[in-house]
DNA sequence: TCTGGGGTCCTAGGACCC
DNA sequence: TCTGGGGTCCTAGGACCC
Protein backbone atom coordinates (compact mmCIF):
# COMPACT_ATOMS: atom_id res chain seq x y z
CA UNK A 1 0.00 0.00 0.00
CA UNK A 2 1.34 3.54 -0.66
CA UNK A 3 2.09 6.22 1.50
CA UNK A 4 -0.58 8.50 2.30
CA UNK A 5 0.67 12.05 0.89
CA UNK A 6 1.70 14.41 3.08
CA UNK A 7 -0.62 17.55 3.71
CA UNK A 8 0.82 20.87 4.32
CA UNK A 9 -0.56 24.18 5.67
CA UNK A 10 0.54 27.83 5.00
CA UNK A 11 -0.88 30.49 7.33
CA UNK A 12 0.24 33.90 6.88
CA UNK A 13 -1.12 37.06 8.74
CA UNK A 14 -2.36 39.95 6.38
CA UNK A 15 -1.10 42.94 5.64
CA UNK A 16 0.97 41.76 9.23
CA UNK A 17 2.44 45.04 10.17
CA UNK A 18 0.04 46.78 9.76
CA UNK A 19 -2.88 44.73 11.16
CA UNK A 20 -0.74 45.10 14.29
CA UNK A 21 -1.16 48.82 14.88
CA UNK A 22 -4.87 48.28 13.88
CA UNK A 23 -5.53 45.87 16.62
CA UNK A 24 -4.59 48.98 19.83
CA UNK A 25 -6.06 51.23 16.91
CA UNK A 26 -9.89 50.44 16.51
CA UNK A 27 -10.64 54.01 15.64
CA UNK A 28 -8.76 53.01 12.43
CA UNK A 29 -10.41 49.76 11.21
CA UNK A 30 -11.63 51.48 8.25
CA UNK A 31 -8.47 54.18 7.51
CA UNK A 32 -5.70 53.02 5.32
CA UNK A 33 -2.70 52.09 7.53
CA UNK A 34 0.99 52.55 5.65
CA UNK A 35 3.89 51.42 7.36
CA UNK A 36 7.43 52.65 6.83
CA UNK A 37 10.64 50.72 6.89
CA UNK A 38 13.94 52.02 9.53
CA UNK A 39 14.57 55.98 9.17
CA UNK A 40 10.96 56.35 7.40
CA UNK A 41 12.58 55.27 4.27
CA UNK A 42 10.09 53.63 2.37
CA UNK A 43 6.56 51.03 2.24
CA UNK A 44 6.53 48.02 3.63
CA UNK A 45 3.52 47.49 4.57
CA UNK A 46 -0.09 48.69 3.57
CA UNK A 47 -3.10 47.78 4.84
CA UNK A 48 -6.08 46.30 2.53
CA UNK A 49 -7.42 49.93 1.96
CA UNK A 50 -4.05 51.32 1.47
CA UNK A 51 -3.12 48.85 -1.17
CA UNK A 52 -4.80 50.25 -4.59
CA UNK A 53 -2.92 53.60 -3.68
CA UNK A 54 0.70 52.73 -2.49
CA UNK A 55 3.08 50.70 -4.53
CA UNK A 56 5.36 48.44 -1.99
CA UNK A 57 8.75 49.96 -1.58
CA UNK A 58 7.70 53.77 -2.34
CA UNK A 59 10.13 56.05 -1.00
CA UNK A 60 8.58 57.79 1.21
CA UNK A 61 9.64 61.49 0.36
CA UNK A 62 7.93 60.71 -3.34
CA UNK A 63 4.39 60.10 -2.07
CA UNK A 64 4.39 62.39 1.14
CA UNK A 65 1.47 64.04 -0.95
CA UNK A 66 -0.26 61.51 -2.31
CA UNK A 67 -0.73 59.64 1.52
CA UNK A 68 -1.97 62.64 2.41
CA UNK A 69 -4.34 63.07 -0.32
CA UNK A 70 -5.54 59.88 0.18
CA UNK A 71 -5.74 60.43 4.48
CA UNK A 72 -3.70 57.28 4.57
CA UNK A 73 -2.33 57.21 7.89
CA UNK A 74 1.04 56.38 8.56
CA UNK A 75 3.28 54.68 10.79
CA UNK A 76 7.24 54.08 11.52
CA UNK A 77 8.62 50.46 12.41
CA UNK A 78 7.63 49.37 15.55
CA UNK A 79 9.63 45.93 15.72
CA UNK A 80 8.76 45.65 19.59
CA UNK A 81 5.33 45.59 18.90
CA UNK A 82 5.19 43.34 15.66
CA UNK A 83 7.98 40.74 17.57
CA UNK A 84 5.69 40.78 20.63
CA UNK A 85 2.31 40.12 18.27
CA UNK A 86 5.01 37.30 16.57
CA UNK A 87 5.03 36.05 18.94
CA UNK A 88 1.65 35.59 20.37
CA UNK A 89 0.89 34.34 16.90
CA UNK A 90 3.33 31.62 16.57
CA UNK A 91 2.65 30.42 20.29
CA UNK A 92 -1.11 29.83 19.37
CA UNK A 93 -0.81 28.08 16.01
CA UNK A 94 1.39 25.60 17.57
CA UNK A 95 -0.92 25.12 20.41
CA UNK A 96 -3.32 23.84 17.68
CA UNK A 97 -1.83 21.76 15.15
CA UNK A 98 0.93 18.24 15.10
CA UNK A 99 3.48 20.42 13.57
CA UNK A 100 4.62 23.92 12.96
CA UNK A 101 7.76 25.93 11.16
CA UNK A 102 7.40 29.75 12.05
CA UNK A 103 8.81 30.77 8.25
CA UNK A 104 9.23 34.35 8.68
CA UNK A 105 7.80 36.86 11.22
CA UNK A 106 4.12 36.85 10.00
CA UNK A 107 3.87 33.04 8.26
CA UNK A 108 4.37 29.46 9.66
CA UNK A 109 4.25 26.37 7.55
CA UNK A 110 2.41 23.54 9.06
CA UNK A 111 2.32 19.72 9.22
CA UNK A 112 -0.99 18.31 8.51
CA UNK A 113 -0.93 14.98 7.94
CA UNK A 114 -3.32 12.44 8.78
CA UNK A 115 -5.86 15.38 10.20
CA UNK A 116 -9.22 14.07 9.06
CA UNK A 117 -11.19 17.66 8.47
CA UNK A 118 -7.98 19.92 7.35
CA UNK A 119 -10.68 22.63 6.04
CA UNK A 120 -12.26 22.91 9.72
CA UNK A 121 -8.86 23.12 11.54
CA UNK A 122 -8.05 25.51 9.05
CA UNK A 123 -11.30 27.89 10.01
CA UNK A 124 -10.61 27.01 13.59
CA UNK A 125 -7.17 28.29 13.14
CA UNK A 126 -8.32 31.59 11.81
CA UNK A 127 -11.06 32.24 14.07
CA UNK A 128 -9.24 31.81 17.04
CA UNK A 129 -6.18 33.88 15.91
CA UNK A 130 -8.56 36.91 15.34
CA UNK A 131 -10.17 36.34 18.65
CA UNK A 132 -7.62 35.97 20.36
CA UNK A 133 -4.64 38.21 19.04
CA UNK A 134 -7.07 40.10 16.73
CA UNK A 135 -4.75 39.55 13.20
CA UNK A 136 -6.42 38.18 10.46
CA UNK A 137 -4.59 35.89 8.60
CA UNK A 138 -5.33 33.66 5.44
CA UNK A 139 -4.62 29.67 5.30
CA UNK A 140 -3.95 27.61 2.32
CA UNK A 141 -3.70 23.60 2.50
CA UNK A 142 -1.91 21.04 -0.06
CA UNK A 143 0.26 18.40 -0.67
CA UNK A 144 3.60 20.49 -1.27
CA UNK A 145 5.11 23.73 0.61
CA UNK A 146 4.73 25.34 -2.83
CA UNK A 147 1.25 24.77 -3.48
CA UNK A 148 0.31 25.69 0.05
CA UNK A 149 2.06 29.08 -0.27
CA UNK A 150 0.36 29.03 -3.71
CA UNK A 151 -3.12 28.67 -1.70
CA UNK A 152 -2.65 30.88 0.76
CA UNK A 153 -2.11 33.89 -2.20
CA UNK A 154 -5.50 32.31 -3.79
CA UNK A 155 -7.44 33.14 -0.39
CA UNK A 156 -5.95 36.12 -0.24
CA UNK A 157 -6.91 37.18 -3.81
CA UNK A 158 -10.43 35.75 -3.52
CA UNK A 159 -11.16 36.64 0.76
CA UNK A 160 -14.78 36.91 0.03
CA UNK A 161 -15.26 33.95 -2.10
CA UNK A 162 -13.01 31.59 -0.05
CA UNK A 163 -13.54 32.92 3.54
CA UNK A 164 -9.46 33.05 3.71
CA UNK A 165 -8.97 29.20 3.80
CA UNK A 166 -8.12 27.59 0.51
CA UNK A 167 -7.53 23.89 0.16
CA UNK A 168 -5.79 22.70 -3.00
CA UNK A 169 -5.31 19.01 -1.80
CA UNK A 170 -7.94 18.18 -4.66
CA UNK A 171 -6.52 17.94 -8.31
CA UNK A 172 -9.48 20.12 -9.56
CA UNK A 173 -9.12 22.57 -7.84
CA UNK A 174 -5.07 22.65 -7.61
CA UNK A 175 -5.03 22.71 -11.54
CA UNK A 176 -7.54 25.88 -11.92
CA UNK A 177 -5.48 27.55 -9.13
CA UNK A 178 -2.14 26.51 -11.19
CA UNK A 179 -3.68 27.83 -14.47
CA UNK A 180 -5.18 30.86 -13.23
CA UNK A 181 -1.74 32.36 -11.42
CA UNK A 182 1.04 33.67 -13.04
CA UNK A 183 4.36 32.19 -12.54
CA UNK A 184 5.95 34.79 -11.34
CA UNK A 185 3.61 34.77 -8.26
CA UNK A 186 5.22 31.24 -7.95
CA UNK A 187 7.67 30.79 -4.37
CA UNK A 188 10.83 30.97 -5.67
CA UNK A 189 10.13 32.64 -9.06
CA UNK A 190 11.68 36.23 -8.67
CA UNK A 191 12.44 39.02 -11.23
CA UNK A 192 15.50 37.16 -13.26
CA UNK A 193 13.70 33.25 -13.22
CA UNK A 194 10.42 34.97 -14.64
CA UNK A 195 12.22 36.50 -17.65
CA UNK A 196 14.25 33.10 -18.22
CA UNK A 197 10.79 31.57 -17.97
CA UNK A 198 8.80 34.13 -20.06
CA UNK A 199 11.65 33.18 -23.02
CA UNK A 200 10.68 29.26 -23.16
CA UNK A 201 7.24 30.05 -22.70
CA UNK A 202 6.32 29.63 -19.23
CA UNK A 203 3.72 31.98 -18.17
CA UNK A 204 1.52 30.19 -15.82
CA UNK A 205 2.20 27.74 -13.07
CA UNK A 206 0.62 25.20 -14.78
CA UNK A 207 3.09 26.04 -17.31
CA UNK A 208 6.06 25.60 -14.75
CA UNK A 209 4.04 22.24 -12.94
CA UNK A 210 3.80 21.02 -16.62
CA UNK A 211 7.82 22.22 -17.43
CA UNK A 212 10.84 19.45 -17.74
CA UNK A 213 11.97 19.54 -15.07
CA UNK A 214 15.47 17.85 -15.74
CA UNK A 215 15.39 20.85 -18.40
CA UNK A 216 15.08 23.42 -15.55
CA UNK A 217 18.14 21.97 -13.86
CA UNK A 218 19.88 21.76 -16.16
CA UNK A 219 19.58 25.51 -17.49
CA UNK A 220 18.96 26.89 -14.38
CA UNK A 221 19.55 25.55 -10.83
CA UNK A 222 18.77 22.40 -8.88
CA UNK A 223 16.06 25.36 -6.82
CA UNK A 224 13.43 25.52 -9.61
CA UNK A 225 13.48 22.17 -10.56
CA UNK A 226 12.46 21.39 -7.05
CA UNK A 227 9.60 24.23 -7.24
CA UNK A 228 8.46 22.46 -10.62
CA UNK A 229 7.96 18.91 -8.98
CA UNK A 230 6.56 20.70 -6.28
CA UNK A 231 3.91 22.67 -7.88
CA UNK A 232 3.20 19.48 -10.12
CA UNK A 233 2.34 17.81 -6.41
CA UNK A 234 5.40 15.91 -5.54
CA UNK A 235 7.07 16.80 -2.32
CA UNK A 236 10.61 17.87 -2.66
CA UNK A 237 10.48 20.35 0.61
CA UNK A 238 10.13 19.03 4.39
CA UNK A 239 8.71 21.51 7.09
CA UNK A 240 12.43 22.80 8.79
CA UNK A 241 13.24 21.19 12.23
CA UNK A 242 12.35 23.94 15.11
CA UNK A 243 14.32 26.44 16.43
CA UNK A 244 17.88 25.58 14.34
CA UNK A 245 20.36 27.96 14.86
CA UNK A 246 21.16 30.34 12.22
CA UNK A 247 24.69 30.02 9.78
CA UNK A 248 24.75 33.82 10.00
CA UNK A 249 24.13 37.11 12.25
CA UNK A 250 23.46 40.23 10.88
CA UNK A 251 23.35 43.86 12.16
CA UNK A 252 23.02 46.64 9.72
CA UNK A 253 21.68 49.68 9.25
CA UNK A 254 21.34 52.96 7.13
CA UNK A 255 22.41 55.96 9.48
CA UNK A 256 19.85 58.64 10.74
CA UNK A 257 21.93 60.96 8.59
CA UNK A 258 24.87 60.59 6.18
CA UNK A 259 28.50 60.79 8.14
CA UNK A 260 31.37 61.39 7.15
CA UNK A 261 33.59 61.35 10.07
CA UNK A 262 35.37 57.95 11.19
CA UNK A 263 34.18 58.47 15.16
CA UNK A 264 30.32 58.21 14.84
CA UNK A 265 31.57 55.50 12.44
CA UNK A 266 33.03 53.74 15.22
CA UNK A 267 29.99 53.80 17.52
CA UNK A 268 27.42 52.72 14.83
CA UNK A 269 29.65 49.92 14.24
CA UNK A 270 29.92 49.12 18.13
CA UNK A 271 26.50 49.62 18.52
CA UNK A 272 24.99 47.12 15.63
CA UNK A 273 28.20 44.14 17.20
CA UNK A 274 26.34 44.80 20.45
CA UNK A 275 23.22 43.84 18.44
CA UNK A 276 25.00 40.99 17.03
CA UNK A 277 26.59 39.28 19.70
CA UNK A 278 22.83 39.54 21.40
CA UNK A 279 21.64 37.18 19.15
CA UNK A 280 24.41 35.26 18.62
CA UNK A 281 24.40 34.41 22.36
CA UNK A 282 20.63 34.33 22.34
CA UNK A 283 21.23 31.08 20.05
CA UNK A 284 24.21 29.32 22.52
CA UNK A 285 27.00 30.39 18.84
CA UNK A 286 30.13 31.59 19.23
CA UNK A 287 31.93 33.29 15.45
CA UNK A 288 34.78 32.79 14.64
CA UNK A 289 34.76 35.43 11.74
CA UNK A 290 33.35 38.98 11.36
CA UNK A 291 32.58 41.15 8.55
CA UNK A 292 32.63 44.99 9.04
CA UNK A 293 31.17 46.89 5.75
CA UNK A 294 30.36 50.93 5.33
CA UNK A 295 29.01 52.20 2.06
CA UNK A 296 27.81 55.64 0.99
CA UNK A 297 24.55 56.37 -0.63
CA UNK A 298 24.08 53.85 -3.15
CA UNK A 299 21.02 55.93 -5.18
CA UNK A 300 21.98 59.85 -5.62
CA UNK A 301 23.69 59.95 -8.92
CA UNK A 302 25.62 63.51 -7.76
CA UNK A 303 27.03 61.42 -4.37
CA UNK A 304 30.19 60.06 -5.07
CA UNK A 305 29.93 56.20 -4.52
CA UNK A 306 32.11 53.63 -2.28
CA UNK A 307 31.66 50.47 -0.90
CA UNK A 308 34.04 48.25 1.11
CA UNK A 309 34.24 45.80 3.76
CA UNK A 310 36.94 43.70 5.57
CA UNK A 311 36.72 39.65 7.24
CA UNK A 312 38.15 39.53 10.02
CA UNK A 313 39.84 36.36 11.68
CA UNK A 314 39.18 35.89 15.51
CA UNK A 315 41.54 34.42 17.67
CA UNK A 316 39.72 31.65 18.65
CA UNK A 317 35.58 31.27 18.27
CA UNK A 318 33.96 33.82 20.70
CA UNK A 319 31.10 35.31 21.95
CA UNK A 320 32.62 37.78 24.13
CA UNK A 321 31.12 41.41 23.02
CA UNK A 322 34.45 43.12 24.16
CA UNK A 323 36.61 41.31 21.53
CA UNK A 324 34.28 41.29 18.88
CA UNK A 325 33.57 45.08 19.19
CA UNK A 326 37.27 45.54 19.50
CA UNK A 327 38.18 43.86 16.47
CA UNK A 328 35.19 45.64 14.58
CA UNK A 329 36.36 49.11 15.41
CA UNK A 330 39.49 48.73 14.40
CA UNK A 331 38.36 47.40 11.25
CA UNK A 332 36.60 50.63 10.65
CA UNK A 333 39.89 52.50 10.15
CA UNK A 334 40.96 49.73 7.60
CA UNK A 335 37.91 50.64 4.97
CA UNK A 336 36.70 54.31 6.08
CA UNK A 337 38.25 56.76 3.56
CA UNK A 338 37.84 59.84 4.15
CA UNK A 339 36.02 62.22 1.74
CA UNK A 340 32.93 60.23 1.35
CA UNK A 341 29.37 60.64 2.46
CA UNK A 342 28.49 57.38 4.34
CA UNK A 343 24.95 56.00 4.54
CA UNK A 344 24.92 52.30 6.24
CA UNK A 345 27.38 50.12 8.33
CA UNK A 346 26.80 46.03 8.37
CA UNK A 347 28.54 43.80 11.14
CA UNK A 348 28.26 40.62 9.89
CA UNK A 349 28.99 37.04 12.62
CA UNK A 350 30.18 34.12 10.20
CA UNK A 351 31.66 31.15 10.33
CA UNK A 352 29.34 30.15 13.84
CA UNK A 353 29.72 27.07 15.56
CA UNK A 354 27.69 25.73 18.60
CA UNK A 355 28.81 26.34 22.38
CA UNK A 356 30.97 23.12 23.29
CA UNK A 357 30.95 22.02 19.61
CA UNK A 358 34.48 23.11 19.18
CA UNK A 359 37.40 21.80 20.53
CA UNK A 360 40.28 24.86 21.55
CA UNK A 361 43.56 25.09 20.32
CA UNK A 362 46.56 24.02 22.67
CA UNK A 363 49.01 25.35 20.34
CA UNK A 364 47.76 28.66 19.50
CA UNK A 365 49.36 31.73 20.82
CA UNK A 366 46.58 33.08 21.74
CA UNK A 367 44.05 31.18 24.91
CA UNK A 368 40.49 31.83 25.21
CA UNK A 369 39.86 33.33 28.20
CA UNK A 370 36.68 31.90 30.18
CA UNK A 371 33.72 35.14 29.69
CA UNK A 372 30.32 32.98 29.65
CA UNK A 373 29.60 34.38 32.82
CA UNK A 374 30.21 38.00 32.34
CA UNK A 375 28.34 37.47 29.33
CA UNK A 376 25.43 35.67 31.03
CA UNK A 377 25.20 38.61 33.64
CA UNK A 378 25.43 41.17 30.96
CA UNK A 379 22.17 39.43 28.96
CA UNK A 380 20.58 39.19 32.29
CA UNK A 381 20.66 42.79 33.67
CA UNK A 382 19.66 44.25 29.85
CA UNK A 383 16.94 41.86 29.99
CA UNK A 384 15.57 43.23 33.16
CA UNK A 385 16.08 46.59 32.42
CA UNK A 386 15.88 47.03 28.54
CA UNK A 387 18.20 46.77 25.77
CA UNK A 388 21.68 48.99 26.74
CA UNK A 389 21.58 49.34 29.88
CA UNK A 390 24.85 47.61 30.49
CA UNK A 391 27.36 48.12 27.39
CA UNK A 392 30.76 49.05 26.13
CA UNK A 393 31.67 52.56 26.55
CA UNK A 394 31.77 52.87 22.64
CA UNK A 395 28.45 52.67 22.05
CA UNK A 396 26.82 56.19 22.85
CA UNK A 397 22.96 56.36 24.36
CA UNK A 398 20.98 58.50 21.90
CA UNK A 399 23.39 59.26 19.04
CA UNK A 400 22.83 62.12 16.36
CA UNK A 401 23.24 59.48 13.81
CA UNK A 402 20.58 57.13 15.24
CA UNK A 403 17.45 56.20 13.29
CA UNK A 404 14.73 58.62 12.43
CA UNK A 405 11.13 57.49 13.34
CA UNK A 406 9.13 59.90 13.73
CA UNK A 407 5.63 58.44 13.54
CA UNK A 408 6.38 55.65 15.97
CA UNK A 409 3.29 53.80 17.89
CA UNK A 410 3.54 52.46 21.31
CA UNK A 411 5.34 49.54 22.45
CA UNK A 412 2.32 48.86 23.84
CA UNK A 413 2.81 45.17 24.34
CA UNK A 414 6.86 45.31 25.79
CA UNK A 415 6.81 48.64 27.71
CA UNK A 416 5.33 49.20 31.22
CA UNK A 417 5.42 52.98 30.38
CA UNK A 418 3.60 52.66 27.26
CA UNK A 419 1.07 49.96 27.81
CA UNK A 420 -2.22 50.77 26.14
CA UNK A 421 -4.78 53.17 27.72
CA UNK A 422 -8.43 53.16 27.21
CA UNK A 423 -10.87 55.83 28.30
CA UNK A 424 -14.14 54.83 30.01
CA UNK A 425 -17.08 56.62 29.90
C1' DT B 1 17.60 66.30 2.07
C1' DC B 2 15.10 61.80 2.02
C1' DT B 3 15.14 54.81 -1.34
C1' DG B 4 15.01 48.77 4.78
C1' DG B 5 16.93 44.76 7.18
C1' DG B 6 17.92 39.97 7.83
C1' DG B 7 18.23 35.76 6.16
C1' DT B 8 18.87 30.98 3.05
C1' DC B 9 20.57 28.09 -0.57
C1' DC B 10 23.16 27.05 -4.69
C1' DT B 11 27.01 27.35 -7.94
C1' DA B 12 31.35 28.37 -9.99
C1' DG B 13 35.95 28.76 -9.43
C1' DG B 14 40.29 28.78 -6.89
C1' DA B 15 43.48 26.45 -3.74
C1' DC B 16 45.19 22.45 -2.51
C1' DC B 17 46.04 17.45 -2.29
C1' DC B 18 47.58 12.88 -4.09
C1' DT C 1 57.68 19.96 -28.48
C1' DC C 2 55.82 18.73 -24.44
C1' DT C 3 52.37 20.08 -19.31
C1' DG C 4 46.92 14.53 -15.99
C1' DG C 5 43.02 13.46 -13.60
C1' DG C 6 40.23 13.41 -9.86
C1' DG C 7 38.87 14.79 -5.58
C1' DT C 8 37.75 18.04 -1.40
C1' DC C 9 37.13 22.29 0.82
C1' DC C 10 36.34 27.08 0.98
C1' DT C 11 34.63 31.50 -0.55
C1' DA C 12 32.35 35.04 -3.19
C1' DG C 13 28.54 36.18 -5.51
C1' DG C 14 23.91 35.52 -7.38
C1' DA C 15 19.12 34.75 -6.72
C1' DC C 16 15.53 34.49 -3.90
C1' DC C 17 12.57 35.09 0.27
C1' DC C 18 9.73 38.08 3.68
Amino acid sequence: MSKAPPVFGLIDCNSFYASCERVFRPDLAKVPIVVLSNNDGCVIARSYDAKPYVKMGEPYFQIKHKLKQHGIVLFSSNYALYGDMSERVMTLIESMVPADEVYSIDEAFVGLTGINDVDGLGRKIRSQLLLCTGIPVGVGIAHTKTLAKLANHTAKRLQAQTGGVVNICDPIKRDWVLRNTDVAEVWGVGRRMKLHLDGMGIKTAMDLAKADAWTLRKNFSVVIEKTARELAGTACLELDEPDLPKQEICCSRMFGKRLTELAPIKEAVATYVMRASEKLRGQNSLCKKIRVSIRTGMFNPDEAKYANGVLIEMPYPTDDVRLLTEAAVGAVERVFRPGFKYSKAEVMLVSLCQTGEYTDDLFASSQPVETTRVMAVLDEINGRWGRGMLRAASVPRNPDWGMRREMMSQSYTTRLDQLWTVNCR
